[in-house]
DNA sequence: AAGAACTCCTGTTGGC
DNA sequence: TGCCAACAGGAGTTCT
């Protein structure tokens, strides 16, 4: 289930395959992923050079010589594979050996490689997501700001716009719980279940308390909102560091593994012990805007 | 308008 | 062993 930091790790993996290099074919085994592939897909990309790759939230930002970006979504699902091309080296630990192996194993079934990019350089990027939530679009560069993936979209947590007084404004008069109110990604985007849920932890607040306790008092973001912005940075940057969190649905592009899921202090954990010195609770479930909260009864109030 | 519920999808898991 | 329901969840849509 890659958020942002899953997202920032496969842009890592794929952009030296892809950046300065022109799309030399480019199969399309499906019209659709969540939602119709754009029209003439293939044909629009084939002979473009990629110019960059970026990321914006949970999305991967591909910007081409023809003053198009292909802009990719993860969804649940979604996995990128890479073969790199003759003389290319291996990056990131992109290995081409081991992409068979892993589609062998089963971890990939080729079943679901529904678009698959053949690079200039010898390199091949395959798309695979069994359940199909991800999802393609192509869009010029001066209309991306303002398409309807982006128009609405929320503060990028990593970027200097996100600090408490601005998550304090938003917060305020929000009578949603904290849980949903981060999910949302018209605030903060790039959040997910996973992050949401350490975040709450760390700053040791309850998922249920309303999002309104972060706003604004006398002029000033609350004490909680102060806490909880510096560890949703440093959440995120760790997850990052450790290459995203594999769980069922994520891997890295060469098919290995991240390693953020061995920190997680609550996510996952129901009935475990709490982690925190001297709590004796155990880590509860419970269920939020349709997804499993992880937390402490005892240390998050 | 905000917030909650529902929807899409398929592999995995647990109960019988 | 086999079958089936429940579950995982990002984000768009629909409802209240």
């Amino acid at each position: 289930m890659p958020e942002l930091p899953e997202v920032e790790t496969v842009r890592r993996g794929i952009e030296p395959a892809m950046v300065d290099a022109t799309f030399v074919t480019v199969e399309q085994r499906r019209p659709d992923l969540r939602f119709p592939l754009p029209v003439d897909f293939a044909t629009r990309l084939q002979g473009q050079r990629v110019i960059s790759l970026g990321r914006r939230a949970k999305y991967l930002l591909l910007t081409t010589s023809g003053g198009e970006v292909l802009i990719m979504h993860l969804g649940m699902s979604g996995r990128f594979t890479v073969a790199l091309g003759q003389g290319l080296t291996e990056t990131n630990g992109a290995r081409s050996d081991l992409v068979g192996e892993f589609a062998h194993a089963g971890v990939c079934n080729p079943k679901h490689d529904h678009v698959v990019f053949h690079m200039s350089n010898g390199s091949i990027i395959t798309y695979n997501d069994p359940r199909r939530f991800g999802y393609m679009d192509l869009v010029t560069e001066n209309a991306l700001a303002d398409c309807h993936h982006f128009s609405k979209l929320g503060v990028e947590p990593l970027g200097n716009s996100f600090h408490s007084t601005a998550l304090a404004s938003m917060a305020a008069n929000r009578t949603t719980n904290l849980k949903a109110f981060l999910l949302d990604q018209r605030h903060v985007a790039g959040l997910g279940n996973i992050y949401v849920c350490e975040a709450l932890y760390r700053a040791r607040l309850s998922p249920r308390r309303q999002a309104s306790c972060l706003a604004l008092s006398n002029g000033k973001p609350s004490a909680r909102c102060e806490r909880l912005v510096p560890i949703i940075k440093s959440v995120l940057e760790e997850a990052i560091a450790a290459g995203g969190s594999t769980l069922k649905d994520y891997a890295h592009t060469d098919g290995s593994l991240g390693y953020f899921q061995h920190s997680f202090a609550v996510y996952g954990r129901e009935g475990e012990p709490c982690l925190t010195p001297a709590c004796s609770a155990k880590i509860e479930r419970n269920v939020q805007a349709g997804r499993s909260t992880f937390y402490c009864g005892n240390c998050q109030r």
